[in-house]
DNA sequence: ACGCTCACG
DNA sequence: GACGTACGTGAGCGTA
């Protein structure tokens, strides 16, 4: 039956990670219907290699056939060279199960499936095509990968199977400009960014091929290389000779491997229509089952209309109570475990005695692993006490041991195969660090309904149940009380514990199964995976990490305060001739407008005198009482605010200051800072500016701020594709004064400061979706001119205008907006009437903005801790555009040197900007000096 | 609880 | 033609 494969014999070498890929990107995320398994890239899988089949006909067809796939992301290559393919993203999550379902269809097809631990495809397909030419016969590589064009010639060829273009000598040489036997050393010196093969800086393909034809080869040109004219082209081959060398030994593919099957294994074998029927029929494709059958002359296999699985739909389970479990021992706990084993997954919630969970410490654990099946492990509460208001401070009965129960959950909430579900799962996950228990894996529904519904409604437990499960959740209030009554929840009495806690479980499970099928058919898994998810142990860890204030340092500056503010208030009750208070607005507003009769007063909309700092600033010009009053002001918001509420906020234990970052708070994707905020220390005022000699580094430490350059400019330069723009800031020069050179027509030798400053408000106006009278307000100019200075800044950036109306348009279309990386930011009220209808507007043309510029940092956040894992350093807090650490004095030039690159390559592999992101970088003993 | 004001990017 | 208007946040205070 075999025939020995040789001359006559055609040999086709299909690129099977090539064909997952495509097929998972080109499909809609299907799932199968009776359990939900994903199967788009499969079904699209299938539906390549049946019409690979179908098309296997004519004089090219193959009489040998194999798919070659890759096998663990280990090869030789990572050994010669760790950062190989070290930009690659991350597999999907619902791709993954789907990669051992191609080799099963592939088997189902009766095609050769090979694959080896340690190689890359590419290897395998490079010793195959070399044994079939040495035996004389023809090769086809279906692939369009150009990693395999070295191997094309002597009868082997490349089919793109997207655009069914053969590729030969001639197709390699139009690609490479050098033939497939020297594209092994373009690419060493063109190096390759998807791969992360370095090459030599700056060196294109163009170039290198240049080069390769002028010298011959490789090692002839790096011999020579001290012939080439151009200066830097001939420093930078000599400089990173051994660099190229590297990256020739990664691109050089390796044809000569051992394989445990030969040619003649790979000859073409009909399918069996039993195994294939059986596999199209379990993954439950109609269409192609359907077709295929037709084509093998069988009758196509029943696919049952699926029973919709054990698992009920949320609705149909009914909250009750009375269902909840308490776990009191560990008998009872081991059966929980032994359940969430067999699932896989959990859904967990903690209840603690507090929601500063820096502080707070662990009441109880409840656990759900099905709709409606649900416990609370009741670990710490106090027992009740007749005689005592308050409950004693015995323990419990009831409560299995502390320690008994964590050893128990620890191997769970750790094991990497058990997904651990929560609602802000960074609290749960920070309570349980602080106990040695890293949880991991895990979904957050509070993160997948952001990624979902950012901009419609806010994403807490009880927003989410009641829109999306009808059910409003039991109230904590009645529980804890409010004010001074309040209690925390170790005196809540048990049993009611178990009905609020164990419900809390059941919602964040049934939210998540019906979220986590949505994130694909909203087309947000990846927002979700890449920048949502990761974020919450990188956060945890800042959060926990905290940094140090100094109190000595804000008490003095208090104390400061205090008395300029005695002497201020004491001159401004003369100057009214009554006492009044300083601090009420109302008060303010009556002595300047009613008292003092100061005209261009303008009331609230409570009727109430307004007073804003830009009023006050107005009068006074004239006057001194609202001078006065601004004084003031500011030493009470520096006071109130920062030096004496920042104090309270320092950690007993820790010495330090930790805040917490809601990731779901606002609505562009950017983070917001609470408890304390730390996203809003002054900066703008020297006064003020001095707060940040506060946060301070530890002995032999030294703080250090590296921050975007005007990150939301560049990417609005690349989004409106504003090439005046991009072209400043490729050159450095100053983007506000370029703004006003253009607009103005002012040479930027002759540029004032004021025509610049106008030019950098009309520059932020611009990113904040600008109106005349806006900018007119802020320049302090007659609308008339302001608006003369927008018409001319559309004029002379008509792409400004495009983006804006391009923008609106999108959204108008479709209720969202996107950034470059994919989040949506929902616009329910772009489409209102009235005044609702300007503020949609401009927040619909400022979200790409503001949330890509979050999204890219966001990016560089999740990178950061592995790139500066082997440095005495940690990254502290972020402040939207600017990351500030903490380092090891010796350290702070390799910290800045990584922590730059990685915030500036931010955007790769996902986005490629038209404008390079750059960073500033600052060190000091404090904040203040690390600015 | 809400409005006003003001700190930041 | 009039309406209001820069985008995104959080915190402290006064006032109800």
């Amino acid at each position: 039956m075999t025939t020995k494969f040789g001359k006559g014999c055609h040999l086709h070498l299909i690129d099977g990670s090539a064909f997952i890929f495509r097929a998972y990107h080109a499909l809609p995320p299907l799932t199968r219907k009776s359990d939900g398994l994903p199967v788009g890239a499969v079904s699209g899988f299938v539906n390549m290699l049946q019409r690979y089949v179908e098309g296997n006909t004519g004089p090219d067809a193959a009489t040998h056939v194999a798919v070659i796939f890759d096998k663990g992301s280990h090869t030789f290559r990572n050994d010669l060279y760790d950062q190989y393919k070290a930009n690659r993203e991350a597999m999907p999550e619902d791709l993954r199960p789907q990669i051992p379902l191609t080799r099963t269809a592939t088997k189902a097809f009766n095609i050769a499936c090979e694959e080896i631990e340690g190689f890359e495809a590419d290897d395998i397909i490079a010793t195959l095509s070399h044994q079939a030419r040495d035996a004389g016969g023809r090769v086809t590589i279906v692939s369009s990968d150009k990693d395999l064009m070295q191997l094309v010639g002597d009868g082997v060829e490349m089919l793109d199977p997207m655009k069914n273009k053969r590729i030969d000598r001639d197709g390699v040489a139009e690609k490479f400009g050098v033939g497939p036997d020297r594209v092994v050393d373009v690419q060493a010196l063109a190096g390759d960014s998807v791969d992360n093969v370095p090459g030599a800086p700056g060196i294109g393909i163009k170039t290198a091929a240049l080069l390769i034809n002028e010298y011959g080869d490789l090692e002839s040109l790096l011999d020579r290389a001290g012939e080439i004219k151009q200066p830097k082209r001939r420093q930078t081959l000599i400089d990173h000779r051994a660099q190229i060398e590297l990256s020739k030994t990664l691109v050089q593919l390796d044809c000569a491997m051992d394989l445990p099957f030969g040619l003649d294994d790979l000859e073409i074998r009909d399918a069996d229509p039993d195994v294939l029927m059986g596999f199209l029929a379990e993954m439950e494709f109609r269409t192609v089952t359907k077709r295929i059958a037709e084509k093998l002359g069988v009758a196509p296999p029943v696919i049952e209309a699926a029973p919709v699985a054990e698992v009920a739909a949320p609705e149909a389970v009914p909250f009750d109570p009375e269902k909840y479990e308490c776990v009191a021992d560990a008998a009872a706990l081991d059966v929980w475990i032994t359940r969430i084993r067999e699932r896989g997954y959990v859904a967990i919630d903690t209840e603690t005695t507090g929601l500063n969970e820096m502080i707070a410490d662990l009441v109880g654990i409840s656990l759900c692993v099905e709709p409606g099946q649900a416990c609370y492990i009741p670990l710490t509460h106090k027992a009740a006490s007749s005689d005592d208001l308050f409950g004693s401070d015995d323990i419990a009965a009831g409560q299995m041991d502390f320690e008994t129960c964590l050893a128990m959950l620890k191997p769970v909430l750790q094991d990497p195969a058990i997904l651990k579900i929560g609602q802000n799962m960074k609290y749960d996950a920070k309570i349980f660090a602080r106990l040695d228990i890293a949880v991991a894996p895990i979904d957050d529904t509070m993160l997948m309904s952001y990624a979902m519904n950012a901009g419609l409604h806010n994403h807490g437990m009880d927003t989410l149940s009641d829109r999306y499960l009808a059910h409003t959740p039991i109230p904590i209030k009645p529980l804890l009380g409010t004010g001074k009554s309040a209690i925390t929840f170790d005196r809540v009495p048990i049993e009611k514990a178990v009905a609020y806690a164990a419900e809390d479980a059941d919602i964040t499970l049934r939210l998540w199964q019906q979220f986590k099928p949505q994130l694909h058919v909203k087309r947000v898994t990846t927002v979700y995976e890449t920048l949502e998810r990761p974020l919450v142990p990188v956060l945890a860890q800042m959060e926990r990490h905290g940094i140090k204030v100094d109190r000595d340092t804000l008490s003095r500056m208090s104390n400061a305060f205090a008395q300029k503010m005695a002497g201020l208030e004491a001159e401004l009750h003369e100057m009214a001739e009554r006492p009044f208070n300083v601090q009420s607005p109302a008060q303010v507003g009556e002595i300047m407008f009613d008292q003092m009769g100061f005209e261009g007063g303008k009331k609230t909309k409570t009727g109430q005198w307004s007073t804003p700092a830009d009023v006050l600033e107005d009068l006074a010009t004239e006057h001194d009482f609202p001078a006065r009053v601004l004084d003031y002001r500011q030493l009470q918001k520096l006071k109130s605010t920062y030096t004496d509420a920042l104090q309270e906020h320092i950690n007993a234990e820790t010495g330090r200051v930790h805040t917490s970052y809601s990731i779901a708070g606002a609505n562009t994707g950017r983070l917001a800072s609470t408890d304390p905020n730390l996203q809003n220390i002054p900066i703008r005022t020297e006064e003020g500016r001095r707060i940040r000699e506060a946060f301070v580094a530890e002995p032999g430490k030294v703080i250090v701020a590296l921050d975007y350059s005007q990150i939301e400019l560049r990417i609005l330069a690349h989004i409106a594709g504003i090439d005046a723009l991009k072209q400043a800031f490729l050159d450095g020069i100053d983007i506000h004064a370029m703004t006003a050179s253009e607009m103005f027509d002012v040479p930027l030798d002759e540029m004032t400061p004021e025509v610049r400053r106008q030019a950098k408000a009309i520059n932020f106006g611009v990113i904040y979706g600008i109106s005349g009278f806006g900018l007119a307000r802020n320049l302090r100019i007659p609308r008339g001119e302001a608006q003369g200075f927008i018409d001319r800044y559309f004029e002379r950036f008509p792409g400004i205008r495009k983006y804006m109306d391009d923008t609106v348009g999108f959204a108008k279309e479709h209720g969202y907006v996107q950034t470059l990386f994919g989040r949506k930011i929902n616009t329910p009220e772009i489409n209102a009437k009235g005044p609702h209808a300007g503020f949609a507007k401009r927040a619909a043309i400022n979200a790409p903005i503001q949330g890509t510029a979050a999204d890219v940092i966001r990016r560089a956040m999740v990178r950061m801790p592995a790139a500066i894992d082997t440095l005495p350093a940690k990254m502290l807090l972020q402040v939207h555009d600017e990351l500030i650490f903490e380092v090891e004095a010796a350290a702070v030039d390799d910290l800045i040197g990584i922590a730059r690159d990685v915030m500036e390559n931010a955007s790769d592999p996902a986005v490629k900007l038209d404008v390079k992101l750059a960073v500033d970088a600052g060190q000091g003993a404090n904040w203040a000096e690390a600015h």
